[in-house]
DNA sequence: TTTAGGG
DNA sequence: CCCTAAA
């Protein structure tokens, strides 16, 4: 598209809000993308993070009680995939992939993938209203035929697919983040042979690397009464003191928050409404990690647990403290389930095979102790000893693939692709956490009676490798039921203890459905592209303010589950692109006239006077930008007008822009000059 | 944080 | 526009 109109430019008169110069420099600031370079968050994370506390909910939750093979089997792989989701460093995104069909389907996946695959996000998107959506890890897919075996389903059947699993696990804990008032409880792992030090120290880089751990470990059989309460077993399983941590350790958890990017402010600030829920921004490290998450692309969630960012309890709202509690007790219970993982730790790490299903692999001889307590442990706690033999055989699984359920995501056409890829991470925030359960099919029939073995069901070690396969599937349980009629489609709902989905940027346009967003501005999950709000108010602008229209999910459960087959990811997966790179913001004649005339009067040299004498309202002009503007200015002044592209600048100012650039090149050197004669006076 | 300059 | 050294 092309620029009709020029800015309106802010020194004529355009009132903006004012952006803090410190925010702004401090996004600005290179070094800081630098320095946190490791510490990166993916999307993908974050549904790990969501799904794997809802399948810990499911793991632990009292109501099955019966421990029948199945639900232990639920369990252990409750445990990998809630492991498996943390663990990869896959650098995924939402992306949207137009793949030539008429369907649209829009991909979490690997970003050196999507491209690749030739798929951009820069194709046309969101032609019509239903979307066909799907999470797929395109890494994990050879090339585009296999994923349209996701679409082949069509619109209203293609099957969300998401993530490979492994069966790679080792210890690991739970923490909380926040993201934004939502308060997502995670489970992550840790290296348990590491020294102290190493595995629960905190570092600046607290939200990077917590699945560099390249070597499964073993846990050494803890006694059941280590297991039992929730501080004894994290010591010895953890390690997890924190030597020089710059965390407070008073509380259990680990207390993220995420805040939006300065420049989510825009157009109307928010610098109250914004903090509400947060707790009183406290101490150290608090800063660093609010950086590091606002900084758009998160990795994995911190790993120390029992570090907190923020001390004060008292200043929550009841309704947080609550919720807070609530995990607070859920973690208790989840002791178990971490040494359990040690049962998984044996499955072979490296299964790079794209096939589907999973693996049966005899298990009955190997480290016969250690696992068997934990799995009985877990059989203990449903009361029932008696399934358990110590020479049991292992039925050994490894799940390649998983599927997820559906999404179905209306939004109106004039959204932008950014606020797509928003509404889908939303959405799939949404859905992860409105609750999920694992499904087992075997022979492509769903096992619904959780109640039989392994043994009763066909799942032994003898059967083929591709009989049984798991899928994720919405927990009407788990689901508001004011909003589920029936066992129908499951909806957003923000005011669930779950993600609580934000939409970013709405000044004052009501969600259509079930959210009623307080902070509007407060956009704790995207924050993608289009963040950079423009405050001049250019036609171009405002009609990018897609955000506006965003609109309410409706989240489907899908019908169809089946797995598709995944290729696990490298673990030391390419960075994702850092920070997102600025939009280009073309320089208006209008803005050029301000910077020339404000260069002829102050000079170069100093362009945070110019910045503030005739950009002050554009916040997103930087003084850098400025600088580099008239540096542009320059060069095209000199070349000739064939050679420029973009919208003409006047030869006028261009001369002008040369004419000072002489001058206050020639008064430079003059100071120079001057110093130099200074020196040297001094000297002699 | 700003400036200056290369990429 | 980004990144950074240097001031």
């Amino acid at each position: 598209m092309v620029l009709q109109k020029r800015l309106d430019y802010g020194f004529n008169g355009y009132q903006v809000p004012p952006m803090p110069r410190a925010t702004r420099s401090a996004r600005r600031r290179g070094s800081f993308k630098k320095k946190h370079e490791g510490n990166q968050m993916c999307a993908f994370d974050l549904l790990a993070i969501v799904a794997g506390k809802l399948l810990l909910d499911k793991e632990s939750a009292p109501s099955s009680s019966d421990t029948s093979a199945d639900e232990d089997q639920r369990a252990v792989i409750n445990s990998a995939v809630k492991n498996e989701w943390q663990d990869e460093e896959k650098s995924l995104k939402v992306e949207a992939c137009n793949q030539g069909s008429a369907d649209k389907n829009i991909y979490v996946s690997d970003l050196s993938h999507v491209h690749q695959q030739g798929c951009s996000s820069k194709e046309s998107l969101v032609t019509q209203n239903d979307l066909n959506l799907g999470l797929a890890s395109a890494l994990t897919k050879p090339d585009c035929a296999e994923r349209s075996n996701a679409e082949r389903f069509g619109n209203g059947q293609s099957k969300c697919e998401i993530g490979t699993l492994a069966s790679k696990v080792e210890g690991g804990s739970s923490e909380y983040i926040e993201f934004g008032d939502c308060k997502l409880e995670a489970e992550t792992k840790r290296a348990v042979k590491d020294e102290p030090h190493k595995s629960g120290m905190v570092q600046s880089s607290t939200v990077a690397n917590i699945c560099n751990l390249e070597d499964p470990v073993v846990l050494d059989a803890k006694p059941p009464a280590l297991v039992g309460s929730d501080s004894s077993a994290k010591v010895p399983l953890c390690g997890n003191h924190i030597p020089n941590s710059s965390y407070p350790t008073n509380q259990d958890d680990v207390n993220v928050v995420i805040r939006d990017d300065d420049e989510n402010s825009s157009g109307c600030t928010h610098p109250i409404t914004t903090k509400k829920f947060f707790r009183p921004a406290p101490r150290i490290g608090d800063r660093r990690i609010r950086k590091i998450l606002a900084s758009k692309y998160w990795k994995v969630a911190p790993r120390l647990k029992d570090a907190t960012v923020s001390n004060s309890d008292r200043d929550l709202k009841p309704v947080f403290r609550k919720r807070q509690n609530c995990y607070r007790h859920q973690r208790s219970e989840r002791i178990y389930p971490f040494k359990k993982r040690k049962h998984f730790a044996y499955s072979s790490p490296s299964n790079s095979d794209g096939g589907m299903g999973c693996e049966f692999v005899s298990d009955s001889s190997q480290k016969g102790s250690n696992e068997d307590a934990s799995v009985s442990c877990s059989r203990m706690r449903g009361g029932q000893h008696t399934s358990f033999l110590p020479r049991d055989s292992h039925v050994k699984l490894r799940i390649k693939s998983i599927s997820v359920p559906e999404l179905l995501i209306e939004i109106p056409e004039s959204s932008t692709v950014g606020s797509l890829k928003r509404t889908v991470m939303e959405a799939v925030t949404a859905i992860l956490g409105s609750g999920l359960r694992v499904g087992v099919l075997l022979q492509g029939k769903k096992v619904r009676e959780d109640n039989k073995t392994l043994q009763q069901t066909g799942i032994s070690r003898n059967n083929k490798l591709d009989a049984l396969g798991f899928c994720l599937e919405p927990n009407p349980s788990q689901m508001p039921p004011s909003l589920c009629p029936g066992d129908s489609p499951f909806f957003l709902q923000c005011d669930t203890p779950q993600p609580i989905l934000r939409y970013p940027h709405t000044t004052g346009v009501v969600h259509q459905g079930i959210c009623a967003v307080p902070e509007p501005h407060v956009n704790n999950l995207g924050n993608y592209i289009e963040s950079d709000h423009d405050s001049a108010p250019s036609p171009t602008d405002t009609s990018m303010d897609k955000s506006t229209n965003s609109k309410a999910l409706v989240a489907v459960p899908a019908m169809n589950v089946e797995a598709l087959a995944v290729i696990p990811a490298h673990r030391k997966s390419k960075r994702s692109e850092m920070a997102q790179r600025r939009i280009r913001r073309p320089f208006s004649v209008t803005e050029v006239e301000a910077l020339v005339q404000a260069v002829e009067k102050l000079g170069t040299g100093r362009w945070r006077d110019v910045k503030l004498r005739a950009f002050d309202n554009a916040k997103h002009r930087t003084y850098v930008d400025l600088k580099d503007k008239w540096k542009t200015l320059v060069h095209t002044a000199r070349i000739s007008p064939q050679q420029r592209r973009g919208e003409p600048v006047p030869q006028e100012l261009l001369d002008r822009v040369l004419a000072a650039h002489a001058y206050w090149s020639q008064q430079q050197a003059k100071q120079q000059f001057k110093h130099q004669q200074a020196g040297t006076c001094l000297l002699i």
